[in-house]
DNA sequence: GGCATAAATTGAAACGTTTCACTAGTAGAT
DNA sequence: ATCTACTAGTGAAACGTTTCAATTTATGCC
């Protein structure tokens, strides 16, 4: 409450104050050590009377662990992100740990020194959305543990949808609406999780119909010339685009050109992002349930700083499709 | 580069090894003490060579300062904050500062909590975008430096735009294209902005042609009951929407009422949300330069960190018109 | 060559905690 | 009464830095 001098009070003007030892102090403060139970009240009220809060820095120098977990993600911006962040935000706070956020703008550099940076910083741990699969980059965080979102890399604790369920999905919705000739964008294939959506969704249609053409492009709104080409050929009556934000842009690409959706073009995206459903035409998606994966990965992360030497785990989210207004039977 | 044994060498081990006093390793590596030539270099080899990395928990008990700002908003999934809070959190890396980002999901008590943690963690500033305009809850923060982004709160630096002249920038524009009775939704009334905007519009309207209706919407896509009854009412051909969430709301409702935009309804938001271009149709918006703003705010809080004692600032951007498709002329 | 001065180097204290190893009581059991 | 076994409480070391004050070494000048 009052506060007496500028300074924050150190435990041992508690001690001080209270008439007793800085070690009962630390004691009674963490109820960690046996007191008694007046003199643990009194050190209790002494305390708030003063206004006492730890010094987290020392108490992270001395314990060696900060309270303190990072979180890589490649670029906030993209609407994928906020949602997940939240949520893991949310939970780190519930566990009593705080979150270091930091962007690494899809660059393996500033990925690489985000990660050396937490590091140093003594962060108990890592969430990391690698940006591509590049696991060197992870040699920057030394041993700290650390979870890896998206992304099927070695040696790390991994949390990922299962992307081909996902490519599959989509391709078949497609084939089943009655389209023969479909074309695909992926994300960048630097990710994993990018190339498996849409292997699997080629495949599908390379058996079951047609593959009309297979391009990528980065996780962006605006699309590459390569990709603006495949869409302008006309080769295709339906895309399975691997992001939604991608999808997006190729629907606004095809408006542009006087082209509708779905009834010239279906489209079905990926990520249920919280815009997909705003869009015009309402964006058809495979959805993740990426909050309950946030969550996981803090859980999971928490058990890894626990339990650093129980083996890696990989845990592995089913996807769902939703259905709503981008796609229709091809045009005839 | 080589690591001789799993944990990171300390400085001592560092000193040991390059046969010289850990005072002249500190002095070296930070580049502060006098160091002759030579031995510098050979330290910082064998610093190198060790893998060293200072322990900033240390450091930060020791120098009191912790390289650390918190980054305090509402509610990341709004999506005007990601892009604010990537300016912020590249900027502070740029200038040697990490960001410990806190959400308090809208609320007041959390934020209290957040501002309180940040404190305890020894953050070395706060920059802080509040919920309400409630001054009270800033006093968990105690002397830490803080600027406030978006609210005018006293006994803070603070920053925002020119909220008043986006109001009237607002109504004046749906006023020239031909409306005589206009409502007015604006954001939430606790939040100073929020009122600030609405209060001049409504004011130009009143003065100017004929204020229909004037309601107040929270954050979000989801209308409350009183909001929809205004629109219902028809007595208004165009509205001035506080926020470009609550806008594209409004759009929708209108869209599933049969009501066409802006053939029968003209609407104009606030803040240029990422989205606002991709609507259907394009939300014409009032625009604030809030990269500008972020960068402002952390070169301001960099400021106020080594000048606890200059005068406060308040520093106020200009906001500018953005002309897309929601406005047109009334219906006759 | 000697002296003053500056540059380089060092030992040790200090930052605010936690925790180990110990002492002093207190109570129960014999 | 004595011993045992706890419980309460304490002093001091340690965590990895920075930095002050003191010391040693080098430099320049007459």
């Amino acid at each position: 409450m009052s506060e007496t001098s500028g300074r924050r009070p150190t435990l041992k003007e508690v001690a001080r104050a209270a008439g007793v030892s800085v070690a009962s102090a630390s004691y009674a403060i963490n109820g960690t050590g046996s007191v008694g139970e007046q003199t643990r009240e009194h050190i209790l009220a002494v305390a708030a009377q003063l206004g006492y809060r730890p010094n987290l820095s020392a108490k992270a120098m001395k314990t060696g662990r900060t309270g303190t977990i990072g979180l890589v993600v490649p670029d906030l911006t993209n609407p994928f992100f906020p949602s997940l962040a939240q949520v893991i935000i949310q939970t780190a706070r519930q566990r009593g740990y705080s979150v270091l956020l930091t962007d690494t703008e899809g660059s393996p550099d500033a990925e690489r020194q985000s990660l050396q940076l937490l590091s140093e910083r003594g962060v108990d741990g890592v969430i990391w959305f690698p940006v591509s699969d590049d696991s060197a980059v992870g040699e920057a965080i030394g041993g700290t543990p650390t979870v890896v979102l998206d992304r099927n890399l070695a040696g790390y604790d991994v949390i990922h949808a299962d992307y081909a369920q996902g490519g599959e999905l989509a391709a078949r919705r497609l084939i089943a609406a009655g389209h023969t000739r479909i074309g695909v964008i992926s994300g960048p294939v630097a990710a994993s999780s990018a190339r498996q959506r849409a292997q699997a969704a080629a495949e599908v249609i390379r058996t079951e119909a047609q593959l009309a053409w297979q391009v990528s492009n980065a996780f962006s709104l605006d699309l590459e010339p390569a990709v603006l080409a495949a869409i302008d050929s006309r080769d295709a009556t339906a895309i399975v685009v691997g992001a939604d934000l991608i999808a997006i842009g190729a629907i606004r690409h095809l408006h542009a050109s006087g082209l509708k959706v779905p009834e010239d073009v279906s489209i079905i995206g990926f990520d249920d992002i919280p815009w997909a459903p705003l869009n015009t035409p309402p964006l058809s998606t495979i959805e993740m349930p990426s909050e309950e994966m946030a969550l996981e990965a803090v859980e999971l992360l928490l058990r890894r700083i626990a339990q650093p030497d129980e083996p890696r785990r990989r845990v592995v989210f089913n996807v769902g499709l939703i259905e709503r207004a981008s796609v229709g039977p091809p045009p005839r």
